[in-house]
This record gives C-alpha cells, structure tokens and sequence, in this order.
DNA sequence: ATGTAC
C-alpha cells in the first residue's frame, strides 16, 4: 500500500497530513519519476509519514532524493523539531551515530599514482583494519577513551594523530562540547575502545579517486582542487560498535518509558524521548559523545592514510599536499535556529539528519571560516564502481530541507539479492577492467556492494542541484578502494 | 550500520 502522493512542483511531493490522524503536518519528498518509483517499492513513504507525527514537528516530514526504508525513519530522512515541545527519536538519528564522510586532496595526479596503485591500496588495507569487529591499532583503556568521548579530534591531534590546522575543513571542528562521556555506558565503551581507528563493514570504506569533472572551477579551487586527474582521497565510516550501542541502549529507554510519557506513535521503532525529559539529554548527550568517537575515527583513519602515502610515494604527506578538504556528519541530530513556518518566525529546533547532509548556504556560522564565503561542502559517495560528488551547500536548502542535501547513491537492491546475483569474482573482474583495484575484508561485501546494487548518483546530484539544496562542484571517479 | 539474533 502506497500513500498518496500530491506533486506540488517538478521534484517535490507532498503525502497529505490527511493520510494519517496522527499526522501533525504533511511529508515532503523530494525526487524526480524514477528515484520517486523506487521509494514506492519499500516503506520509505511509510515511514516519511509516520516521522509527521512526531511531537513538536515543525513544516514537514522531509524525505530526500536518496531516500529508502530505514529503522523507524527512512534513511535520507529529516525532520526539525520543537526543541521544547518535541520529541527526539535516535532511529531518527540512525545506529552509526556521525557516520560521515571526510574527504582529503594531494597535489598527485592519476598518471603519478597508477603505477604503485596496488601497493597503495595494500598499504591502506594493512594500516586501516576493515570489516565487522576488527580491531585496530590502538587498544584504549576506558579512562582514555572518556577523553576521546569529550573532546573529539583534539585528542587525536595532542596525541600525534593529525595536524593542529586539520580541525578548520571538519564540520564542527570535530569536536561537540556537549558531549558527556558519563552517558556513554560501559558496554559500548567496551565495545568502542578496541574499533577505534577501523574502516567498518557495509557501505564503508577508503578509496582512492581521481577528479573526473569540475563543474564549478572557482569553488573547487578554493576546496583545493584544480585539476581533472587530480587524486583524492575520500573516507567513509562512523561510531562502529560504540555508536550502534549507544543507539541500542537509549532506543530501549524511549521503549520501556513512552507509555508513562503519554507518548504514543505509529511505528515501534520510532520510539522517542520527549525534549524536557532527563532521558532525552541524557541521549543527547551520549550522541554526542558518539559523534566525537565517529570524528575521532576518521581522524585516526585519515592519518593511516597520510601514512600509507608517506610509506608509498617516500614523501612527506604534507609535501604531498594531503590536507582535509571537509568532513560532514551525515547521521545526526543537531541544535540550529531555522525558519519554521510561512510568516518567517525562527525557532531553536532540534534537526534530525538520517543519512542526510547539512548543505547550509554560503554565511552560516557554523560554517568553517575558510567556506563560509562559499558555502558548506557537501560529500556525496556514490558506489565503488561509478563516482562521487562534492556540491556547496545552497541557499533554497534554508527554505525546503531545514539547510539539508542528501547523502549518497542509495541501494536499489537487497544486500541478500545481491549476494544471490551478482557473484564477487564477477563484480571484481568487472571492476578491474576498468582501472578500479579493490581489496575487501571480506567477499560477500563485494557482492553487496556491486554498483549495480546502487541508484544513479549523477541522478541524486543533479536533483540536489536542480532544487537548489547544494550546487555540484566536482565529480570525482574511483580507482582503488578498501572495503570491510 | 552492527561482536550481522540475549
């Protein structure tokens, strides 16, 4: 059963707040026929409606062009809410808390890397461990990684990890003074303090690419790009054990406690913790906590990365010109002022991003000094066999999405379909035809992560850009990549 | 995504 769907202009779509009684404003989505068609195949409709009835939500439920069934909220899925009268849901946050993107640039050019490519990408598969609960390098006793839970990517770079200017391209600074490392619990801390500087399983990895086209010369140089056939380098990874237990734990608080709250919502697994109770900022807090392991990783990972090139090419990485372009969060809630209904009032409003990119407009603040005259960089992987994008965030993102772009390709298949069909030796060959090296923890990821397995990301992109969320700057293709 | 089902 599919909710009805109102086309209110070319890309955007509207499921009435009629459809459901709960519904306390409508849902919007936003995507072109095809990538509409496919959100028709799953619950993520469904679940688009259900995140309008959320207490305290503000304008619309939001689904992104990328948008496909997810825990309770579809992934692609964003929703602000009443930071008093709402409520926080983490499915709407998701298990990988921080999962994010960074990605690096270096002054090398495909033609200079071909030749020890192989070696590279052994190099990075040695350094950064991949695949479900691998451990890493560093082995952290808990009192260590309290540090790590309240100060992020500072830890890292008093500790060697990194260099001091690295904090001015990651989203944040890389680092939430909200976060409260007392409201972690001991099992993921348990969990957390072996994983710390590991690529993950799934949809995560390091790769190697190449600049494929610049679609906006004066943007991209001032990310440091200046070339097609420039190498970068783009990392994809989040919270592993320690995120996904926090999210377990404070899902299972919102469960036993709704009830007593008078809190009643359509979904199970849209469980949520009203704003003004201890329990709510409890989670608040861990997740930030989480969002600072999450920055931390990828800060460690980057620096294994640095590593492997110094070990590769005999120069130094910042010879090399290896320095962070951005790094964006794309699980997370976070605290923002917005407008938040047609007369222009502004709210404090607490946004939930689901696999979902801040895309805020060149101005904003929160944006890094070095873009704010720009605009946020927003990083779109794709799959391991086509590309990936780097856009600019853009001004009607403010007014349609809550400052929001989507995050990535999307599956179009199964992970067990894809298993079924397309055999690992086959999407490998097929890879390594066309230039591509890929090394994996293991062969069934192959598999599942086919490009076939993935929508069209120049078709995610280029809805993103007709709508004005962010503008494509860069597209960039891979040539080696790590996987768990 | 995830010590891939306490």
């Amino acid at each position: 059963m599919v909710p009805p769907l109102r086309k209110i202009d070319r890309l955007i779509w509207e499921i009435p707040k009629t459809y459901k009684p709960c519904m306390k404003v409508p849902a919007r989505i936003f995507a072109d026929e095809s990538l509409i068609e496919k959100m028709k195949t799953d619950s993520t409709l469904e679940q688009a409606a259900n995140v309008a009835c959320l207490p305290g939500v503000y304008k619309y439920s939001i689904a992104l062009p990328d948008a496909h069934q997810g825990y309770g909220f579809p992934v692609g899925g964003v929703a602000a809410v009443d930071s008093n009268q709402g409520t926080i849901s983490p499915g709407g946050i998701g298990y990988d808390i921080n999962c994010g993107v960074r990605v690096l640039r270096t002054d090398l050019t495909e033609n200079e890397v071909r030749p020890r490519l192989r070696e590279l990408v052994n190099t990075i598969f040695e350094l950064a461990p991949a695949g479900v609960g691998e451990t890493g390098k560093l082995h952290l006793p808990v009192s260590e990684l309290n540090k790590v839970l309240d100060e992020g990517v500072d830890w890292a770079i008093r500790n060697g990890y990194g260099w001091t200017d690295d904090k001015e391209y990651i989203e944040q600074n890389g680092s939430w003074d909200f976060a409260d490392s007392s409201k972690v619990s001991q099992r993921a801390k348990e969990r957390g303090k072996d994983e710390i500087g590991t690529i993950g399983s799934g949809n995560h990895f390091i790769e190697i690419q190449v600049v494929d086209k610049i679609f906006n010369p004066d943007v991209a140089k001032v990310f440091g790009i200046e070339k097609e056939g420039q190498v970068l380098v783009m990392i994809h990874s989040g919270s592993r054990g320690l995120g996904h237990q926090v999210a377990t734990d404070y899902i299972k608080v919102a469960e036993s406690k709704m009830r007593q709250w008078g809190l009643y919502l359509p979904d199970r697994e849209l469980a949520a913790l009203p704003l003004t109770a201890r329990e709510a900022q409890d989670y608040l807090h861990a997740m930030a906590a989480a969002a600072n392991y999450a920055w931390t990783n990828r800060h460690l990972l980057m620096h294994w990365v640095r590593e492997s090139f110094k070990r590769v090419f005999g120069r130094d990485p910042d010879k090399l010109g290896m320095r962070i372009i951005y790094d964006v969060a794309h699980n997370i809630a976070k605290f923002e002022e917005h407008v938040v209904d047609d007369e222009g009032h502004r709210a404090k409003v607490w946004v939930h991003r689901k696999g979902a990119t801040r895309a805020f407009p060149a101005g904003r603040e929160e944006i890094p000094k070095v873009y704010r005259g720009i605009g946020q960089p927003v990083l779109i992987p794709g799959s391991m066999g086509t590309g990936s994008y780097i856009l600019v965030g853009f001004e009607k993102s403010m007014q349609l999405t809550f400052g929001t772009a989507p995050h990535g390709a999307g599956r179009q298949m199964s992970r067990s379909a894809a298993v079924r069909s397309l055999p690992p030796s086959k999407v490998k060959a097929a890879l390594e035809s066309r230039g591509i090296i890929i090394r994996s923890a293991e062969s069934e990821i192959i598999s599942e992560e086919a490009p076939e397995a993935y929508k069209n990301v120049d078709v995610v992109a280029e809805v993103s850009d007709a709508l004005g969320l962010a503008k494509k700057v860069v597209r960039m293709r891979p040539i080696g990549v790590v996987k768990g």
